[in-house]
DNA sequence: ACATTTTTTGACACAACGTCATATTATTTG
DNA sequence: CAAATAATATGACGTTGTGTCAAAAAATGT
């Protein structure tokens, strides 16, 4: 009746996670093909149909695995959220200062942009009510718990700052005054570039590299040490990039080609 | 045939432009009529049969002044950005220091976002390309320069700060770079702001006056003059809101209430 | 081989879009 | 003022997409 593999009579662990196996399959194989027809034709050019006829089953089945497009628009905005937050953890370990580690975070953040413009703006989609509004409260909770994720990274980040010695701790709300603007800053810069604003029409020319001339501006504010009159930004930049970014670097290279 | 008053043989300018009011005025209707519906039911429940019922014509009388429910939508957005463009003008007049009129376009943007949340939602919308690809390439120019005029205010006022030795010109790219820093950083805070994140359970309280602390820390990052060190950036907070907002101040008070 | 459960299917009812020939209303003209 | 003409309003129509559900098909268990 209500079709889901979990249900099975579990006499045989074998077929049973086997058929769900499968199941899994398929439902990657939907998030896949959903993916490639948003890029390609927008949220209209993507409809049940069409997602049906592409993985050659009818649109019942669609529905089987999803209760609607906006639910399938929410799973592919959970796979994007978990490249993004792998790339975060991946900054949260690089071995060098807090500074070195919160910047690895802004650089994470705007890597991804530049390499999945396309998924930031999927991403983007999931905040409007309306998309909102067709997904389960239940199924948004996994999303809302990545989001919480890199906000702890980073919030942890300027804790151990401040007891390395490195943040100088003059007010109680400076972590997360920090880690708003940041955030902010970062979120905004990213959605702004790829808002269709003709930054280069403004005169505005390499807005990525004045956003991470920014990032360091603003930490240097809080006087977060060492403070970037005593180290070449750019220098780190590709530090950080060689030593925790190297995959991303190629793919961008490639993309760039 | 092709319903616009403007084609009507003019013999008489009187007719003429009494009918062109009443066409405008019309106009203004069916936006007034579709902001509500946007607001109180979202996008879906914005439809070109809701919005005909509510101002008592038919389907077809409303597709004879907007080709689609999109550009309805990109109607209503104009309206917003003039109240912003409104706001930031009178920023741009206060009579100070420059780097206190840069900060009170800081300012009028927070004001805004907390007085208009949907509005800056809606506008929000109209930055996807599902909405942007239904909307005449022509209509969508308004809003475009509306857009360039904010910059440009922006980008003027840095421009004087460096005239007036409020601001060191270190570097040629200066100016760009903090117009960036402080557009991407108030625009991601307005947009976190609204996107449901729940900022009270993960420990962060004062969101905006975060924000105004941070654009502060920029700003000294930079130099600009005088530093926010030499001056109580709570009080110049309020000193502006009474010189240029207090209509707006008295609107939100109300709207807290 | 048969019974039972699971999965797939496509027909159906519905909602909204955008078009357009026709009806209605307003304006001009003789 | 009435006929002619132009402007405007209307709603039926065809189309596309949604989500549901009973029946068909396939898989599984005995």
């Amino acid at each position: 009746m209500h079709a889901n593999p979990a249900r099975t009579t579990d006499r045989t662990t074998d077929s049973h996670s086997r058929k769900q196996r499968e199941w899994q399959q398929r439902e990657q194989l939907i998030l896949d093909t959903a993916q490639q027809l948003l890029q390609q034709h927008g949220l209209q050019g993507l409809t049940m149909e069409r997602v049906a006829s592409e993985i050659e089953y009818s649109r019942g089945t669609v529905y089987n695995h999803f209760a609607s497009k906006e639910e399938i628009v929410n799973g592919i905005g959970i796979r994007c959220m978990q490249k993004l937050t792998d790339m975060f953890r991946r900054a949260q370990q690089y071995t060098g200062s807090q500074r070195d580690r919160i910047a690895a975070l802004g650089l994470a953040h705007s890597l991804y942009a530049q390499l999945h413009p396309m998924e930031l703006q999927q991403l983007q989609l999931l905040k409007s009510p309306d998309i909102r509004s067709k997904i389960s409260p239940q199924k948004q909770q996994s999303l809302l718990q990545m989001e919480q994720e890199i906000t702890g990274i980073a919030l942890d980040i300027v804790r151990s700052a401040i007891t390395d010695g490195e943040l100088p701790a003059s007010q109680p709300a400076v972590p997360d005054s920090i880690v708003l603007g940041l955030w902010s800053m970062g979120y905004g810069a990213n959605l702004l570039q790829l808002s269709g604003i003709p930054f280069a029409e403004l005169g505005m020319q390499q807005p990525l590299d004045m956003m991470w001339l920014n990032t360091h501006k603003l930490l240097d504010s809080y006087q977060w040490q060492p403070l970037s009159e005593q180290f070449d930004i750019q220098q780190l930049k590709q530090t950080l990039c060689d030593a925790l970014f190297t995959d991303e670097m190629l793919q961008l290279k490639q993309k760039q080609k």
